[in-house]
DNA sequence: ATGAGCTAGCTTTTT
DNA sequence: GCTAGCTCAT
């Protein structure tokens, strides 16, 4: 087992100088791979080592799950068998929910409340939008749930949103934003804004419950700090006692969220929060080899507003940083799987070889190339499994049995399988609904009970009701993996899978396999569909020999021995789009992308860009990325990279494996399964 | 009521 | 190139 002190040896001075002043505020500025994640769980076992607080009195807070999973193993092996894992220590979202869960009655809701995903907002928008006659074409709902949730990372709720002019724009999104909060507490149910939010709301309205939280935590510890919002800063205030025991960790360069509400201010003013606050800087870095922490370090220092900081390495000076040119978009792939092909597979695991890019469509080259030649790959990010169609099927079944207000979740269930309910039975039943302030599920109930509905929807419903009842009881009496198969083969929804032969489908069932399976890993329902609403991005599978594709934002915090980084080209990135909402702030923000992009290399990095790419279907010539000039000559080797037409180009290969229980519906995926299919019809 | 097929609009980044 | 949402035929 590892000692506090030999834990304490392996840092240098200003890491171990960070662990050990745990009183009073402090701020840890950590450049990109300067042992961050080190010195937060060593701070950590250090706090419950020293007996200075129990590991349930401790509040850290991370910005991913696997952040959190991550910190949570290395204390256990830290302290192995004395003592428990840190209970409190999460994202910001998955520690509301456990206040939230606890104190539901406190603001108005159910403890067993649900917690909405984009769509049912969207559907949930779009239906306020109908009701109160805004075009959703003139203005569109995602548009409409941008505002509101910029409105809700500001901590304001409807009543509290102040418009400077009376725009009729915004003063009709308000509205909307009204009803949504009114509509979201009849399905009993918070959306993401709203965790955080609320979890605010019910410390304030509530001194008592505050108080107990206030005086339980005796030390908090935030990660990834550069990237808080406002009402994350306040939520943090109100739990904050006098001792002020609050430690947080970030890096002004890799902040990159600030389209996300984050406030970069949080962090340039934490002495002003905080009177008195240390502050450590950690300016080693250990990740990265002398040319790729250069190449970083130049390219970064063309930002102005920095709060400056120099990082060093003393490690080698490792291979030259490469920057490649290609003709175009295919070529680039071409290129980059080339080269893992013939140098990199050999040196280096596949798990560490990662393409980071700017957008999450991007990934589609290189997927489409990778299942060509037969490199195996997984994108973390866009189309999560929990996305797919008959997976969210399940789930609203699931949702449905949990609590009886979750209309959104009925509604999705309620024809699957078929069952003759349409659009107009639908609105019928909404209608009765609204007029006597029903749930969905009620209201049926009454209208069944009135017989109010034809003889063949009736028994339909009647047969509906009366399972959800039983699968209530059930899970009283079964685990909550046991009662989902239940659920699929009594509700028919296995046999409507099971009847349809083809590979599609096929594939269905084996999705819900892995549904049932991933179920185990939690110990009852609420949990597991607590998961499944808070999963980030990364939080999937790691195992086996494959290449990682994902975009910049989600490497953060991550590291690989080799980094790729296509698509520098003006346009793409920095992106136009960002330029154009928000011009040399969005700049400077962009640079930083890129330089969380460069600093996740340890070994080598390859940059790129394409002279010609293909977007929105049509080809566009392209101009390399501005950042491409600002990279240091010396640490640097440029080269232009051609190739003879390949002849295979058109040879697809009819044997060729393919895994179909792949965690992602992406589209390069998609479309080889087509093409399979295709050949097997003939 | 349903499902196939088509078209418009679009993707920056995500808890 | 993709896909959600709409239209229209059944």
């Amino acid at each position: 087992m590892t000692s506090i002190k030999n834990l304490l040896d392996n840092l240098n001075n200003e890491q171990k100088k960070a662990v050990l002043n745990t009183d009073g505020p402090n701020l840890i500025v950590a450049g990109a791979g300067s042992g961050k994640t080190k010195v937060l769980t060593t701070k950590l076992a250090y706090i419950i080592n020293e007996k200075k607080a129990w590991s349930n009195q401790i509040l850290c807070v991370t910005f991913t799950n696997k952040a959190a999973k991550e910190m949570q193993n290395r204390v256990l092996n830290y302290l192995k068998g004395e003592s428990s894992a840190v209970p409190w220590l999460g994202t910001f979202h998955s520690i509301s929910v456990k206040f939230l869960r606890k104190h539901a009655e406190a603001i108005g809701f159910k403890s067993n409340f649900t917690i909405l995903d984009t769509d049912d907002q969207k559907k949930l928008v779009r239906r306020i939008c109908e009701a109160e006659n805004i075009d959703a074409k003139k203005i569109s709902p995602q548009f409409i749930l941008a505002l509101i949730d910029s409105w809700k990372n500001k901590g304001q709720l409807p009543d509290e949103v102040k418009l400077k002019k009376k725009n009729s724009l915004e003063d009709k999104i308000l509205k909307v934003y009204k009803i949504y909060q009114e509509k979201t507490k009849d399905l009993n149910a918070f959306d993401f804004g709203d965790l955080i939010l609320y979890t605010v709301h019910l410390f304030e309205k509530n001194k008592d419950i505050r108080e107990i939280y206030r005086n339980h935590f005796k030390y908090i510890l935030v990660d990834e700090y550069q990237d808080t919002n406002f009402i994350q800063n306040k939520w943090l205030n109100l739990i904050v006692n006098e001792k002020r025991n609050i430690c947080c960790v970030g890096d002004d360069d890799q902040s990159i969220y600030s389209w996300r509400g984050a406030e970069i201010k949080n962090f340039l003013t934490f002495d002003k929060i905080y009177p008195n606050c240390k502050v450590f800087k950690l300016e080693q870095n250990y990740r990265s080899t002398k040319n790729i922490l250069a190449t970083a370090s130049k390219l970064i220092s063309n930002n102005n507003s920095r709060v400056g900081k120099k990082l060093w390495s003393s490690s080698n000076e490792g291979e030259l940083v490469k920057l490649n040119c290609y003709r175009n978009g295919k070529e680039e792939a071409q290129g980059i799987s080339d080269i893992i092909e013939g140098n990199i597979k050999n040196k280096y695991s596949l798990n560490n070889v990662s393409i980071l890019v700017r957008a999450i469509y991007q990934t589609r080259e290189f997927e489409e190339r990778f299942l060509k030649i037969g490199i195996g790959y997984r994108v973390l990010g866009g189309i999560k499994f929990y996305e797919r169609a008959e997976i969210k099927d399940a789930v609203a079944y699931l949702r449905i049995i949990n609590q009886k207000f979750d209309d959104l979740a009925l509604e999705r269930v309620i024809n699957k399988p078929r069952k003759g309910v349409g659009e107009t039975t639908l609105k019928n039943i909404y209608e009765f609904a609204s007029k006597n302030n029903l749930c969905l599920e009620d209201s049926i109930r009454k209208l069944v009970e009135n017989n109010k509905f034809k003889p063949k929807i009736k028994t339909a419903f009647n047969n509906l009701i009366s399972l959800i009842d039983k699968w209530r009881n059930d899970l009283k009496l079964v685990k909550h993996f046991d009662l989902l198969k239940l659920v699929l083969d009594e509700s028919g929804y296995s046999s409507l899978l099971k009847d349809k032969k083809d590979l599609e489908n096929e594939n269905r069932l084996e999705n819900i396999k892995e549904l049932l399976r991933a179920m185990h890993d939690y110990d009852n329902l609420q949990n597991f569909l607590e998961h499944v609403a808070l999963a980030t991005s990364i939080d999937q599978e790691w195992e086996g020999e494959k290449v990682n594709l994902m975009t910049m934002h989600a490497a953060k915090g991550l590291e690989f021995d080799v980094v790729f980084l296509p698509g520098w080209e003006e346009g793409l990135f920095p992106h136009q789009k960002s330029l154009q909402e928000k011009g040399d702030f969005a700049l400077e923000e962009e640079r930083r992308l890129a330089y969380v992009g460069i600093t996740r290399a340890k070994k080598e990095a390859f940059l790129s860009f394409a002279l010609r790419r293909i977007y929105q279907g049509d080809w566009m010539d392209a101009v390399p990325s501005r950042f491409v000039n600002e990279l240091p000559d010396k640490n640097i080797e440029k080269n232009e990279m051609k190739f003879e037409k390949e002849k295979d180009d058109f040879d697809f290969n009819q044997d060729t494996e393919i895994e179909f229980g792949e965690e992602f519906r992406s589209p390069g995926w998609n479309r080889l399964k087509k093409n399979k299919l295709l050949r097997w019809k003939k």
